[in-house]
DNA sequence: TTTAGTCTTAATATAAACTTAATTTTAATA
DNA sequence: TATTAAAATTAAGTTTATATTAAGACTAAA
């Protein structure tokens, strides 16, 4: 299965000897890290890469890290950027924060106390990706508990829909009768009777086309199945 | 045309003289802020009032500051927290950090760094949410807290509010009973007979139109969902 | 204390979903 | 192909879930 991705932190800083320390201990905690030197390269890789944090020092070569914030900001507000810089004074954090940054941390800092604030950042942003199954005309968005036939929205009672998820995230294999029932009313479930029903059901809905390939096959004797469809590319 | 509320601040902290100035301060920069004296009434007033960001010492009488923290996230993601404590150690920012604050300042500090710390907290949040939904004959304005249906703006208890911004901030998906409840009232939330009686309320204000497609829907046996309406260019 | 607004509780009405069982269709086997 | 078993379909009756309403309790403000 596919794997979390990992973070990209971008480093703008031109103090080598910090920025090959940082990276390690960064790397060593699971984050794929990137660094530059320049307000200029750092603008450019926010734009031809996918970024996910920015972790600026104020003191760059280029022009003042202030002028990357603004830079920044004016076409991305998303990227939060925490500044990291030996200038302690209260002039230089509230015109950072306010130019858009999102923390500021005074040099010299616990790499502890970066690493919490890096993920406090991440935490409440929504990148819970959208959690859908796509097989030929059916879409199911686990997340929002939506059923979809060619686009167009289904409605599946508790129980057509327990039954569709359980056979969705077990695409392509056979799930015998009594797993689906017991894993929908439990282990002194229903009848296999009662399932049929509900099967004839979850069908009507959701296979319109009766010349496609069936979405759920049945295995006589064993239990259900939902087909892996292929998509066909054009032709008939 | 009705005014935009104001932004509502929570101060936890027992210190009586500490918190005066504070409220003086951020009154003057147009907050409203209210201030209680412990963890409890904080978690109290989290519930049934809005809150937009708390300000937390952690030094607590009934129990530590950390435990607010603990408490308020295990049923909400949404509303910053910013620390505020003379407790300078790494430990104790990591723990607060960790638990779910999204900043902590050192005492003492400038009131300008803590008021540029606010605006940051409510800046980036301003992505997310501080548009406008317009949704078929319903408008939220996130920012101001106001409900307009048909462009008439509907007064909404502070209840039937939350549970419409929930559904609102999950547009087209099914929210689970439980899911509204405890975001609501927290995790020793009501019954659902109470979240029915408050969508009834809901349904009345907002659904004036009853031939029209249904704003929320109800998804027996999972929870309800805020359809999104499809914007019909005239005619039929 | 009164009042207006809000929340909670509980009773009743309504609507949706589920179960059952009879019937039809399909699949497997001889 | 005939026979039998398994599965699918249908529809009516039953049950459960939800909607609505209203009365009383509570709260905050005047």
């Amino acid at each position: 299965m596919a794997e979390k991705k990992q973070k990209k932190i971008l480093i703008i800083d031109s103090d080598r000897f910090n920025t090959n320390t940082l990276r390690n201990e960064l790397k060593e905690k699971g984050f794929s890290v990137l660094i530059v030197t320049s307000c200029q390269e750092g603008i450019d890789y926010c734009i031809k890469d996918i970024i996910d944090l920015v972790i600026l020092e104020l003191n760059l070569p280029d022009r003042d890290g202030l002028s990357f914030i603004e830079s920044l900001r004016s076409f991305n507000n998303i990227i939060p950027i925490i500044v990291v810089s030996k200038r302690a004074g209260i002039d230089d954090k509230i015109l950072a924060l306010n130019a858009g940054a999102n923390d500021y941390l005074v040099k010299p800092y616990y790499f502890l106390e970066l690493l919490a604030r890096i993920n406090k950042e991440f935490r409440y942003r929504k990148n819970e990706e959208e959690h859908l199954l796509i097989n030929g005309p059916l879409t199911i968005d686990y997340g929002g508990k939506l059923v979809f036939v060619n686009g167009k929205e289904i409605h599946l009672t508790n129980f057509e829909y327990k039954i569709l998820f359980i056979l969705a995230t077990n695409l392509g294999k056979v799930v015998s009768y009594n797993e689906l029932i017991s894993s929908v009313w439990g282990n002194n479930g229903q009848d296999q009777n009662g399932l049929r029903v509900f099967l004839a059901g979850i069908r009507r809905k959701i296979e319109k086309d009766k010349n496609a390939k069936k979405l759920i096959e049945t295995a006589v004797g064993m239990g259900y199945k939902m087909n892996i469809i292929e998509e066909v590319s054009e032709g008939k």
